[in-house]
RNA sequence: GCACUCGUAGCUCAGCUGGAUAGAGCACCCGCCUUCUAAGCGGGCGGUCUCAGGUUCGAAUCCUGACGGGUGUACCA
């Protein structure tokens, strides 16, 4: 249910009802407890704009206010603060509606859109590292996320499958033979080993710059070669996605290669708008107020990465009829897309009402601070910590219960898997963020952990009842009140994240929620004797609501939920 | 040099479409298990929100500047 929604509604007829012209600003939640559930700041900035005294505003809003049963008590208090309290029947009604509804309550748009998210893009010649971590999975969330309001979302994984590189590769796996395809398992040194070959050996070089321009131009035993290499290592990804619970396919993927073919054609259309410049022999377009040109074909006739993006966001606004593109990229490269950007709206590559996005993420760093590397300083490989996590997840759970060898495996999975993404997704996309085992792997907190907890210790009730809960939910308590409101909060915190692009938000809504859930369970028993029936079932379904709601929450994180833990 | 970005408790971070006494977790101290998972809950300690101005009835939040960290800056992606 859109809360907010609602109440911001019934703000703006009070506005009508009192004749006041001004389009009201929207309410926020109350800061405190003892101002109610919902609070309304407006009185205040309309002071001046109307030269009334704004407690006297504020009385005239509340005078015109039609609470039409869902607001319970409204009061001016400070200033001109207008504090709004949800009625508990109201309340409880909407939590029943959520309860005995499959999407929680929460509607899909009435406007979806399309939307592309291009997110993981992986290079081909290199072992994908932790540097990639972040973008499959924000971009993951942010795909799951636009998928479960209803937007129609195209993932779009922009794998980098062309350049030099490849044809000292592709030479390389040639001369390996057979043997080749055993090698590729570690590309880390295979790309090594070929790039000592191509400089102890001029002939080796000499070919491997061959087969750059034979790829290029098509030759098909090069070709036969190249693709080969590209699956193998397209496979290594793929592994990664399976492990890291990711939603992406190889349908999914649009390759550089794949815009090949249309970017003399990108360069040719910039011309004809009359953007294009020659400088230094490269072609250019120059950006006023830029200091640096956007450079779309280099001096030697060769394109660059902004030319395949160019074409790329052509592809994305004009073939697949996207409204909303966001490239969920490295904050490194934020001038980067800036320019792009730019240049794809001026050149009409992109319709004005495209929205074009850079969801940017910073840098992971160690526990000193600095860039994330292995001992001897080379990158971490992201199978090779997907794999640790598992181990560590595994230690840390074995003490506590009695596991079958299956099930430990499972769970130490869910759990390892889920503590890795859960930590990243939690920290503010933009800032730098420090990589922590022991922290990550901790129940406490903020973690994925302890709502992986809260959830088990809710499906624990649910096993010992042993029935099926039918019945009225009853808000009995200010936490119960609490609880359900923030249960209520759901749909807005998700669309919120939506418009912002923002994991953290949703991590941010679910400990909250998960927090008030412990409170709520630690005072208020349910199976407990002494507890009449009513109130158990009320709990009851408190208590599946909040489970599901963290089901949900987590899935759109792509991170699971176990019975047991 | 120019541009972007960050600076909140000892540490890791929320909060930033301006609102009432700035919030969590960790760490440290004190309480709570014969009944729903104590991997939990309650309480305490801890802040001139980097600094200086400005706008405003009101600023951690917006603007300007300084200082400090990070990043980018024409033929790599």
């Amino acid at each position: 249910m859109k809360l907010k929604e609602e109440v911001n509604t019934l703000i703006k007829k009070a506005f009508a009802n009192a004749g006041i012209e001004a389009e009201p600003i929207t309410v926020t939640d109350a800061t405190k407890p003892e101002f109610g559930d919902y609070q309304f700041n407006g009185a205040m900035a309309l002071a001046k704009q109307l030269k009334q005294n704004p407690r006297q505003i504020a009385q005239t809003i509340l005078d015109n206010l039609e609470t039409g049963g869902m607001i319970q008590k409204a009061e001016i208090a400070g200033p001109g603060f207008i504090n709004l309290w949800l009625n508990p029947e109201w309340i409880a009604a909407s939590c029943q509606n959520a309860e005995e509804n499959e999407r929680l309550g929460i509607g899909t748009r009435s406007n979806p859109i399309k939307a592309v998210v291009d997110y993981s893009g992986p290079n081909m010649a290199k072992q994908m590292h932790v540097g990639h971590l972040r973008s499959t999975i924000i971009g993951d969330t942010l795909a799951n996320l636009l998928e479960f309001l209803g937007d129609d979302v195209i993932r779009q994984n922009h794998i980098g499958d062309w350049g030099t590189q490849f044809g000292m590769l592709i030479a390389y796996l040639e001369e390996m033979g057979e043997e080749g395809n055993g090698s590729l398992k570690d590309l880390e040194q295979f790309y090594k080993d070929a790039k000592s070959r191509f400089d102890a050996d001029e002939s080796f070089a000499n070919k491997a710059r061959e087969y750059v321009v034979k790829i290029q131009s098509g030759d098909a035993h090069c070709l036969t070669l190249w693709k080969k290499f590209i699956d193998i290592s397209l496979g290594h990804c793929e592994e990664v996605y399976e492990k890291l619970d990711v939603n992406l396919s190889r349908d999914d993927v649009r390759a550089e290669s794949f815009y090949n073919e249309t970017l003399a054609k990108v360069v040719e259309d910039l011309d004809k708008a009359g953007m294009l410049q020659e400088s230094d022999g490269a072609q250019c377009v120059f950006l006023e107020g830029d200091e640096v040109p956007v450079i779309v074909r280099k001096s030697d006739g060769g394109y660059l990465y902004a030319t395949t993006d160019l074409a790329a966001l052509y592809y994305r606004a004009n073939v697949l009829g996207a409204k909303r593109i966001s490239y969920v990229v490295d904050a490194r490269q934020s001038g980067h897309f800036k320019q792009v950007f730019r240049v794809a709206k001026e050149a009409g590559f992109v319709p004005e009402d495209v929205k074009l996005e850079h969801v940017a993420f910073g840098t992971m760093m160690d526990k000193n601070g600095k860039p994330f590397k292995t001992r001897d300083g080379g990158t971490v490989k992201l199978i090779d910590l997907l794999d640790e996590a598992v181990v560590r997840a595994k230690a840390a759970i074995t003490s506590k219960e009695n596991y079958s060898e299956e099930e430990l495996e499972k769970i130490a999975r869910i759990v390892g898997i889920g503590a890795v993404k859960y930590a990243d997704l939690a920290i503010n996309r933009e800032s730098n963020y420090i990589f922590d085992w022991d922290k990550m792997l901790s129940f406490e907190g903020n973690t994925s952990l302890y709502m992986q907890y809260a959830y088990a210790r809710i499906q624990s009730i649910f096993r010992k009842y042993g029935k099926d809960v039918e019945g009225e939910i009853v808000i009995g308590d200010e936490l119960e009140h609490k609880l359900a409101v923030m249960l209520l909060r759901f749909e807005d915190v998700l669309n919120k994240a939506a418009e912002d692009a923002a994991p953290n938000q949703i991590t941010t809504y679910l400990y909250e929620l998960v927090t008030l859930f412990m409170r709520f369970y630690e005072r208020n028993p349910i199976l407990k004797e002494g507890v009449d029936e009513q109130t158990r079932i009320s709990r009851l379904m408190l208590a599946d609501l909040t489970a599901r709601t963290i089901k949900q929450g987590l899935a759109i994180l792509g991170i699971q939920v176990v019975d047991r833990l």
